[in-house]
DNA sequence: ACCTAATTTCTCTTAATACTGAAATTGCCG
DNA sequence: CGGCAATTTCAGTATTAAGAGAAATTAGGT
């Protein structure tokens, strides 16, 4: 979906959590599981599986794998609701926490296996007859571009929350504070 | 594909462009396009589109339709090779171009969407009688979030490529010298 | 203007993924 | 140690996206 889907008609919150479902499926997540989450993080008490299952009308079935998924990235976690049996979930309601969840999720699943793969193919392209010298300078490249990113993101992650919020709020004034610049291009 | 794929008895070079064809699809791409992407990164010189069909083995409409999309997100480009009329194409190689246009390219096809349709539900939440004020804060948070997120990301990509690099080497070295602290949490 | 190589568009097939509903399992409570 | 509510697993179905190959279009070269 290229163009905004058209909810009209639907409330402001059943709306939010559609347009999250479709956003999630762009960025390589389960349009279910996306949903659960919307669902969780407008819901003033947390719910239970059946309660989510009704709401978003999908299976209970599909809701405890969603739940499961979600559970793994840390996004929602269990509440115990004394009196009841069934397991009640809520989500992380801190946008900042729920942004570095979501960053250190996608960096172990997906930088860091990609990684492991380029390391493996600069190995190989050093020890291979007959390669042409561009291709494993490329490689190399690729991979020194990877460990800066990983490292930044490492140190990025570890900075707390407030603090990342002052620091990108300065933008790029930070570059003219240190002193290294900040003309247009190159 | 949560393991790394086995791809023994290949050169680092198709190595290289199967991993990075796995990668794609995890990120939401093409893996025919990510393909395409990396046997053209990893070239010494600009190809035409039948010789990536051949090394690659994918039908050579698939490889049109993935020329057409890496050239919208300028990640390649056409190369006029005198004296053949067929069209060549080759990919940008310096890797921090490459992030940036990607980087670019997600943000306008999927964050931007994504705040226009916060927006939408942002102000039809604010009109909307009888909802729970908790939903309309939540809401807030997140279009607060992405309005920070988003004013950032512009102001990351003016910045000049080596500058990037030097800033993100320093990584929370930045902090420190911006005397705003980095104790380890909150 | 025509012929032909090159490229793109279109349709159909195949493969991947999401989702459901039923069956199996878990675990609390008597 | 049943019995029952809650949850998970599993197997089959449906939906969606990817890819191939044919047909149509475009654009050199003569």
């Amino acid at each position: 979906m290229t163009e905004i889907t058209d909810f009209s008609n639907s409330t402001a919150k059943s709306k939010f959590i559609l347009y999250w479902g479709d956003m999630g499926s762009q960025w390589g997540v389960n349009r279910s599981v996306a949903q659960v989450h919307a669902l969780l993080y407008l819901s003033e008490t947390p719910l239970n599986a059946e309660q989510v299952s009704e709401e978003l009308g999908i299976a209970r079935s599909n809701v405890s794998n969603s739940i499961k998924e979600l559970v793994g990235w840390r996004l929602i976690h269990r509440v115990p609701v004394p009196g009841d049996r069934r397991e009640h979930f809520a989500a992380e309601t801190d946008i900042w926490e729920m942004a570095l969840l979501i960053a250190k999720g996608r960096k172990e699943r997906e930088i860091d296996p990609a990684m492991r793969a380029i390391d493996i193919c600069v190995s190989q392209a050093q020890s291979e007859p007959g390669l042409h010298p561009i291709v494993l300078d490329r490689m190399q490249a690729m991979q020194d571009f990877l460990n800066t990113a990983d490292r930044w993101s490492d140190q990025m992650l570890t900075v707390p929350k407030s603090k990342l919020a002052v620091l990108m709020k300065m933008g790029d004034k930070v570059l003219s504070l240190l002193n290294i610049g900040s003309k247009k291009n190159e």
